[in-house]
DNA sequence: TGTACATCAGTGAACGCGCGTTCACTGATGTAC
DNA sequence: TGTACATCAGTGAACGCGCGTTCACTGATGTAC
C-alpha cells in the first residue's frame, strides 16, 4: 500500500482540491480571513473601525490576541486589507452586471434594484466602504478613494462600450456623469443598509427615489453641452 | 473694597477666555462649548468620532475628566450636541445665501464658490458631519440625518421662492433634486476637506468638477417630467 | 524511502497605561430674609 | 442693606478593567539529504 497513509507532509497540487486545507499557507490564509471577517462582523453591529480594537477583533476571531500580529502589523495594515477586499466586490459587481446584461426599457429601474440586492447580499462590505470612506482614518480614506475612482473609470468605460449613452460625450464628461452616478449610488447604499427589514413600501419608495435620481442624471447627460 | 481681591479662586478653562463673564449660567455655557470645541478639535487631527474618549476631551479642554458629567451624561450626548451646532451651521449657510443674493449669470460657479469657503471657514464643523454621517454611530448617524433632511427642505422651499428653477416642478420633484443637490455638495465637502492648502490649481479643478455636476443635474431638472 | 533539522502560526504570561465612573470635597455664586 | 444658607461647577483620589505590545514557548508542517 504505498502512499496510503501519506495524506501530510510535502502537499503538492495534487492534493490543493482535496477537501480540509492542507498547506501552511493555506491555513494561514484561512485565519487571516477569519480577522477580517470579525472586523467586520464587529462592524455590523454599529461600530466604526477606527472604534475597533486589535483584541476584540482576534477575541472575535476565537485567536490569542498575539496572533493578530503573524497577519498585519497594526490596525491601519488591517483596514487596508479590508479596502482591497471591498474594492474587489465593487469590481465585481461592474463584472456581474456586464455579464447579464439589462431590460433594454427600464434599464435605470432594474439597475437599482439590482444595486439594493448586492448591497444586502454584500452589506458587510459595504457598510465598511461607505462608513470609512468620509470617516475613516486619512490612511483608510484615501485607500478607498483611490478604489472608487478606479471603479467610476471602469463604469464610464463600460457606459462607452456599451452605447448606453445616447450622444457621444468627451472622455471628461463622461467621467464627470459617472462620478455622479457613483456618488449617488454611495449615498443610497447608506441608505439601503439603514432600511429597516421586511419594510418593502419603504424599500420600494427608496428604489423609486433613486430611480427618479438617476433618470434626472441620465436626462441631464442628453443634453449635456462641452464646457461652453 | 467690595470684589477687589475676589477674583480667583477655582481659575478654570473656562475663565480664561477673558473676565466678562459673571453668572454661573454663563461660564457652565462657555465650559460646555470648550468641551465641544475640544471634541471638533481632536477629530480635526484625522480622528472618528467614535474613537474619541471621555478623559481625551476633557484633558483637550483643560478640565478634570470628571467635570464632563456636569455637561453630558455620555458621549452619546455630546456627539448629537455637535449635530445640532452642525445644524445650525447647515441653517446658516442658507440664510447667508438668501440674503447676499447671487450674480444671476453664472449663479452655479458663484455658489460652489462660497460653499468652498463656507466649509473652510466651517472646516472642524463639517468634518464631523460629513464624517458621521455614513460612519457614525446609529445614534449619531439618524440626528444627523434628519438634520440633512431639513436642510434640503428649506433649499427646496428657497428654490421655489427664488424662483431659480424654470419650469414648474411638483414639490416631490424638487425635493428630489434638491436631495441629489445636497448629497452632491455634502461629497463635495469631503473632497474640499481633503484638499492639501494652497493648490490654487487643484481648487479650481475641484471647483470646475463640482460646476459640471450641479450643472448637469438643473440641466436635467429643466426637462424633467413627473412620473410618466 | 526515512531521518534530522528548520520554519513559523498560534500560545500564554506579563507589562505598563489610559480608560470610564464613583465618591466625597471645595468654594464661588446665587438666594431668602 | 447685610447675613446666613443653598446650590452646584469643578476638583482630586481611587477603583477595576481592557488595551497594545514584548517575550519565550510549542508543536505541527515543511525541507534537505
Amino acid at each position: 500500500m504505498p502512499g496510503s497513509d501519506k495524506k501530510r507532509g510535502s502537499a503538492t497540487a495534487a492534493q490543493a482540491h482535496e477537501g480540509t486545507l492542507v498547506t501552511r499557507g493555506e491555513r494561514k490564509q484561512r485565519t487571516r480571513s477569519t480577522l477580517l471577517d470579525a472586523a467586520l462582523k464587529l462592524m455590523g453591529e454599529g461600530r466604526s473601525f477606527t472604534s475597533l480594537g486589535l483584541r476584540e477583533i482576534t477575541r472575535e476571531a476565537g485567536l490569542v490576541p498575539t496572533s493578530f500580529y503573524r497577519h498585519f502589523r497594526d490596525m491601519d495594515e488591517l483596514g487596508l486589507a479590508l479596502v482591497e477586499e471591498g474594492g474587489l466586490t465593487l469590481r465585481r459587481l461592474l463584472r456581474d452586471a456586464r455579464k447579464a446584461g439589462m431590460p433594454v426599457e427600464d434599464i435605470i429601474r432594474g439597475s437599482v434594484r439590482v444595486y439594493l440586492h448586492y448591497v444586502r447580499e454584500h452589506h458587510l462590505q459595504f457598510l465598511f466602504i461607505v462608513g470609512e470612506r468620509m470617516g475613516g482614518s486619512p490612511t483608510i480614506r484615501r485607500a478607498i478613494r483611490t478604489e472608487v475612482t478606479h471603479f467610476t473609470n471602469e463604469m464610464a468605460q463600460d457606459i462607452q462600450q456599451l452605447r448606453l449613452l445616447p450622444r457621444e460625450l468627451s472622455t471628461a464628461a463622461l467621467q464627470m456623469i459617472c462620478g455622479l452616478v457613483v456618488s449617488t449610488m454611495l449615498n443610497a447604499a447608506g441608505d439601503i443598509l439603514d432600511l429597516p427589514p421586511k419594510q418593502t413600501q419603504l424599500e420600494h419608495e427608496l428604489v423609486e427615489h433613486y430611480v427618479r435620481q438617476l433618470r434626472l442624471i441620465f436626462l441631464g447627460s442628453t443634453l449635456w453641452k462641452e464646457s461652453p
